[in-house]
DNA sequence: GTCTATAATTCGATAGAC
DNA sequence: GTCTATCGAATTATAGAC
């Protein structure tokens, strides 16, 4: 059976299995999720859930890699670039992030959840151990800052800065009284404020 | 049937019950508890977590109001005292924080993640719109900031450079290759660099 | 208060008709 | 491919002995 998405295109039930999947694991992690309410969400029978994936660990798994893979793709092109300056791969990943949040608001907790649940599962799986210390990135952050602040202090800034608005966006919204559309904006803005401040950083004694 | 807790003092069933129910779901959030998790880590029975707290979700309540209390105690002595300055307060904030959520590690996330999972019963139940709006801390932001830049984007700054890296921790250890003395050892380094660098975002143009 | 045993429920997965 | 009906495992909660 097909029926047409948002966005006007054809949906195979697959798809919209795989959809609803996404939306529902994000926002509740694997423990919260019935495969029940998957279904639901997908407007179909559980049965057929389990006839196109065989379990829910399964799919989760499916999930989870786009998810991560979500992740990597924002960053990939930037990190190696060795014709960007620090600033500019500062201010392309910043604002690459922030725009992919715009859109996956509940990616990092869902991301941050399954990592803490199963820490031996990222451990090498990611290996991004090297990749990232090993980085053009980082040698230029290393340079840059030398003597005056490990460069993990930036790097974890740059994170912070940009990741945890997404990740306390409802608890902000509430403390601070503005709406989401007051939020997405205040995030563009930081997309010019957060290159500054990190650069700042820096540069500090 | 009474047991020495590690500080030496006495706990009662009820107490090791509670105590083992905080780390479980702190942990593990609702969902992924099981209720013979918490018993066996009590070193008690299954059976007498019902007698004692009637009900999974009724212990889970009790822990999660303790929780947010935590959140709450770190800072409510900070931000209407009108004999600090804002940089004091700034200051006395990051500390606090730090030296509770390295004590607590596990605690943003799981907050964050039940107010997601319900944001219906914090909307009000924090009620923290008007308290923290109307502090005396926000006022002397706003006065601080005014015409250069939304107070907002100072306080979850100073928010995300504090929290985030508790929230992401097990993925930073991974990243960067620390272990977690070094860790905390950079925690600490933050108590002095946090405040310096918010103090930079205020006044920066 | 504390335990063992078990009832009651929830939920993932499958059988089988169409 | 899709559905209804149901099984079986896991888990919360309770009954009842001590």
């Amino acid at each position: 059976m097909r029926r047409s998405k948002t966005n006007g295109t054809i949906a195979s039930t697959e798809e919209k299995i795989k959809l609803a999947a996404r939306k529902v694991f994000t926002e509740k992690g694997f423990a919260a999720t019935r495969t029940r309410d998957i279904a639901e969400a997908a407007g179909i029978n559980l049965a057929l859930l389990n006839y196109y994936f065989r379990s829910k660990q399964k799919l989760f798994d499916l999930i989870m890699m786009e998810n991560v893979q979500l992740f990597i793709e924002a960053i990939k092109n930037v990190l190696d670039n060795e014709r960007l300056t620090l600033n500019e791969k500062v201010a392309l990943f910043v604002e690459g992030y922030i725009e992919m949040l715009k859109k996956n608001p509940d990616l990092p907790l869902f991301i941050l959840q399954e990592i803490r649940r199963h820490p031996e599962k990222f451990a090498n799986q990611l290996a991004a151990k090297e990749i990232f210390l090993k980085s053009h990135f980082f040698k230029q952050l290393q340079a840059a800052s030398k003597g005056r602040i490990n460069p993990v202090h930036i790097v974890v800034s740059m994170l912070g800065l940009t990741i945890f608005p997404f990740i306390a966006g409802l608890f902000l919204q509430n403390i601070t009284n503005i709406n989401q559309v007051q939020f997405d904006k205040m995030m563009d803005e930081r997309k010019k404020l957060i290159p500054k401040w990190v650069d700042t950083m820096i540069k500090a004694g």
